[in-house]
DNA sequence: TATGAATGAGATTTCATTCAT
DNA sequence: GATGAATGAAATCTCATTCAT
């Protein structure tokens, strides 16, 4: 009844006004999955929950996402994509020192910068449940990233450079680990300048 | 428990006897249920399912363990023991370099050792309810090893040994989250001789 | 307290007394579970419903029946059993003249006889979804008795067996059918008279 | 229909086209529906699902429709009445024995012609909910036809010309039954002889 | 007339826990 | 000590129907 235009009453909504609900919506839901199934795990949170959370009834969570699971590879998947971007290596091909230095620094900043994210990374790698859903799909999105560390490596003349990716990929994640397990007290600055002097 | 009718009569079990049984099947049940938390993940694992596992009946899980809860935390908190004691710290006051470079060693062999153990070790620190839980008992039960540690870094004339040790303890975890998520192919020995470089 | 012999005092049921409770308990589920499935239909029918029917908890269905579906399976098969156990046709190996007549008469008397089974017996051929569950199962239990019925057509010398017996089923199902939808005021005698005439 | 214009303004639509179109979006409906219900059964089939297999979104189905129950309530009224005028008797006021003949022929034919139109018929008679629901309807269209046919009888002598006919409609749903559930192997050219010799 | 987002009641199913034996 | 039948609360998911647009 306001200023809409004569030919728009009772019509049905367009398309772009359809798209704009179902992202908001869908971001909603997706945002409140995340925060609980960070804080409390993924089994132990209900729909119910995300429902009341999103603000939403448990009937439109199924108009947008199949079933509890596909919240979660939802979720997952795009974790997965922002923790590599955030490193800065989905916008460059090859590494440098600097960009490596870059690299290993980022790396722990983002955990505190995002510990539901962090939550969950971890989360997905040890709930076996999980994993197994998932595993496929986050090692085809990381396989690019890996794979230019490794000529990175290669470069520098390491003798085995697979190996030393691996060894630098775990260290980096149990520091990432220990950072959110205790986010308050670890000592984030101390360890970044160890990590720097031994690895770059 | 003194006259348990006619066909005890000839030998009433002793409390020692009554002890051992107890022992046994709680064991089972502690078995069989570290396996299933381990591999499914413990919301997933039903009461029933480790009762036919261990190869009692549900009802008697309940005598020996008030709840699905106390059966992680008994496990969880044996797990911890063991992992400190397999590593050598629970049976000497103080690390010269020579256990401290077994220790290190040590701290990756036996993830390939006891995989079941090391799942419920990460598990515990990513599912958020576990953790809540038992944080207190596990950080009392490794309180005077990691002091141990820290000892040792002081001895050795390190800036600041509490950092040192955070960190190292970090980049052991990281690794050996690593080896247990793919234990067939993780280059444990090549690992084990770069730590070894780098840290002792 | 009142007459139990001293030893039984706190031991676990014999498997006499469990299988009694099994079988007794899951035909009262079957049974009201037939009820219902014959008065409103199966998808109508909720397990609350039939739990309800059948004074126990919504749970223990669960712990005799796998699904609803399954339910309606074992419900299913046992009629069709039963059916042809009626028909004094499991009883003997091949028809004579008065077997057989004594077969067309019993075929509209059972269905007064029980006009849930025969509710569900059409339910089954009409409603799509019981039809692809259960078609298989009942053709295999029924093939033995539609071979004894082509045997005595081929012994009366008929030109095609087979059709005859097709002809005469469908004939016996028609009526079946009409009595079971007007049990009141079907001519049950007359046309049981017609029948006989006309069929043998 | 004429030139229909950019937007309307030469030509707004009259009342008779606003009504074709109606007609024809609720056809399809009805159509849809109809498919529907008859291959996989009213409960199981969703408005959702009629809504796509029609092309139409759901909010419109309620425009034409009060309510699921009321779409089956239509479809079967039209069931019924075309059964009957294609069995040729809705066109007659009374039967001779070729429009008799033809009759009993026919009874067979139309159901290869159309089987979801008697799968539905056959759901109709054997589904609880819908019978109690439609019955009165059924019986109220289809009783000048059962009024027509007992006249026959009378006119042909016979002892109880009710009875007679009530036999013979069942014997004519049997195997109308038999040939839905089975319409690639059920002999119908031989049971139409069968039949005509029987009772013609 | 036409759309589809949104709701909420209710369905099936699971499972930790209790308790009579 | 030992059993497993029984419960009931809660979880996931479906779907007819409404309603703003």
């Amino acid at each position: 009844m306001t200023d809409r235009s004569v030919k728009n009453i009772m019509s049905p909504r367009t398309k772009e006004q359809l798209e704009v609900i179902k992202t908001t919506k869908s971001q909603r839901i997706a945002e409140a999955a995340l925060s609980l199934f960070a804080s409390q795990g993924y089994e132990v949170t209900s729909i119910s929950q995300i429902a009341r959370e999103a603000g939403v009834s448990k009937g439109l969570i199924y108009n947008y996402f199949e079933s509890k699971e596909h919240i979660l590879k939802d979720i997952v998947s795009k974790v997965f994509e922002s923790v590599w971007e955030r490193l800065g290596l989905s916008q460059i091909d090859s590494l440098d020192d600097t960009a490596y230095r870059a690299f290993i620094v980022k790396s722990l900043d983002i955990v505190l910068d995002d510990l539901d994210h962090f939550r969950l990374y971890f989360a997905v790698f040890t709930q076996p449940m999980v994993i197994s859903l998932l595993m496929d799909e986050i090692m085809a999105k990381s396989a690019p990233y890996l794979e230019m560390l490794q000529n990175y490596y290669t470069e520098k003349g390491y003798d085995d450079p697979a190996l030393q990716m691996r060894y630098v990929g775990a260290v980096l994640d149990g520091i990432q680990m220990h950072i959110m397990l205790d986010p308050e007290n670890f000592p984030v600055d101390g360890v970044k300048k160890l990590l720097v002097e031994q690895f770059t």
